[in-house]
DNA sequence: GAGGCCTTCAC
DNA sequence: TGAAGGCCT
């Protein structure tokens, strides 16, 4: 009787998934394993909103292997020591895993590597569960260049290349009866919960994109940039914890085709080009991909700055709107996360470090590639090619939020101020004014531009 | 085919 | 400003 093991990661689906696929082809039986990793909880990934989402994904998918006459086997410690125990039980003669990006998960890989190499067992580490793409699977020209700089190059090639046909969920999955479990984690007692917090789950994930190719895509071209009509997919908690396949969502939208299922795809496409510069580059998910010689502000007011920031309550509607959709719902719309990174990168300047800190705290969808080098690129530091351009806040919100809708929703104090005038309370009559309970601007946006310029040695 | 130069273009 | 790609040597 032979066992294989699968090791699921970032990448808790049945439907569409190679590693899965690979060992129910070559194992009579399948040890289908989760770790929940000391070492993702030392390095500060284990944000409470990602467990809590991580806990109906595990969950679900248990649920899943269940209908399907198996069920999950969780561990808890280091990955390489749970594998190779695991290995010892079952006698298990190969792994099949996800490959993934990160420096955490390129260290990850190298020490199950050495572990199972010790017991005699094989690694197979599939490309394309995470990403639609590999990194590297598409490079540059020019000698040497081991990834793309530059997005637009990049959707070029990516556009060009072929995509395999998604897989189909099991039928059955036989797992061997001797291995133990841990028990599933759960929500409960977990603490500092965003309240509207998404579920998790490959159900939910695959209801949830069902109804986004229904009514959703089609439009997604005119409205994605719509803050108060939140009608983006809502996809990427579910593309992070891998509970939807990004290609079998590129597979499906262009089976459906369009201008809405062609910008889809583009910005499927930046998490791919985001995941092959950091696996090309993986200080970059601490330090400048392009340094612009900064020396970000510190000291008291600085700090007291970003704590309004982080807060909600830096007097600039929009921003606050945006910093407390994210407190609340664990999310916050792509163009708001924009504006709120210029804010503090530009406007306030400060480090985007601290913004990208706060972002992986809270969001649920909140990861290495795509968060710290979206983060770079609004700061400038990134492959944007615009590095010194600065978005006013004002003028985003007026463009964006046209009726004002999103401040209303996000900032109840300001629900009274009708229509886009909400976007600039100080222009209201001092005594009218006066009956909102709101904050004076933390900084005059002249003043940041300014600061900023001088920075940048901009004349 | 490696490397320099030039044009084009960047959410 | 700098990346990419085409073209030339």
């Amino acid at each position: 009787m032979s066992v294989a093991i699968v090791l699921f990661t970032s990448d808790l689906r049945l439907h569409d998934h190679p590693p899965l696929h690979a060992a129910l082809a070559s194992a009579d039986e399948v040890a289908p394993l989760f770790v929940l990793d000391d070492g993702v909880e030392a390095a500060g990934f284990g944000a409470p909103n990602r467990r809590a989402f991580l806990a109906d994904c595990l969950r679900d998918l248990d649920s899943g292997l269940r209908e399907r006459g198996g069920r999950l086997i969780i561990r808890q410690g280091d990955v390489a020591d749970e594998v190779g125990r695991l290995v010892e039980e079952t006698g298990a003669g190969a792994v099949h895993m996800a490959a993934g990006v990160s420096g955490y998960a390129q260290r990850r890989e190298e020490r199950l590597r050495e572990t199972l190499g010790r017991v005699g067992c094989g690694l197979n580490v599939h490309d394309a569960v995470i990403t639609t793409l590999a990194p590297g699977a598409v490079v540059p020209s020019g000698a040497g260049r081991d990834h793309f700089a530059v997005f637009t190059p990049y959707f070029r090639r990516w556009s060009e290349e072929g995509l395999r046909s998604p897989f189909q969920a099991p039928r059955t999955v036989r797992v061997p009866e001797g291995p133990a479990s841990a028990a599933l984690p759960t929500r409960t007692g977990l603490r500092g919960l965003s309240p509207g917090l998404a579920e998790g789950g490959e159900t939910e994930g695959r209801r949830l994109s069902a109804a986004w190719r229904r009514h959703g895509l089609a439009s997604y071209e005119e409205r994605h940039d719509d803050m108060a009509g939140d009608a983006t997919s809502r996809l990427s908690p579910h593309l992070h914890f891998g509970t939807l396949s990004p290609a079998e969502l590129v597979h499906r939208a262009r089976a459906a085709g369009g201008p809405g299922a062609d910008a889809f795809v583009r910005q499927v496409c930046w998490r791919d080009f985001h995941h092959q510069v950091l696996a090309a580059h993986p200080a970059a998910a601490r330090s400048d991909y392009r340094s612009r010689q900064d020396r970000w502000r510190t000291g008291r007011a600085a700090e007291d700055e970003t704590a309004a920031w982080r807060e909600g309550r830096t007097g600039y509607p929009v921003i606050d709107a945006a910093m407390r959709q994210l407190l609340h719902e664990g999310w916050m719309h792509n163009r708001a996360r924009l504006l709120t990174a210029s804010f503090l990168t530009k406007t306030l300047y400060v480090d985007w470090r601290a913004g990208a800190r706060h972002f992986l705290e809270l969001l649920v969808d909140g990861d290495i590639a795509n968060n710290q080098l979206n983060w770079q690129w609004v700061a400038g530091t990134g492959t944007d090619s615009r590095p010194n351009r600065v978005l006013n806040p004002v003028t985003q919100a007026k463009r964006y939020d046209p009726d004002g809708a999103y401040v209303r929703r996000w900032v109840p104090e300001l629900a009274g101020i009708s229509g886009p005038a909400v976007h600039e309370p100080w222009r209201l009559p001092e005594r009218e004014r006066a009956r909102y309970d709101y904050p004076e601007p933390v900084v005059q946006l002249s003043e940041g531009l300014a600061r900023f310029k001088e920075a940048r040695g901009l004349g």
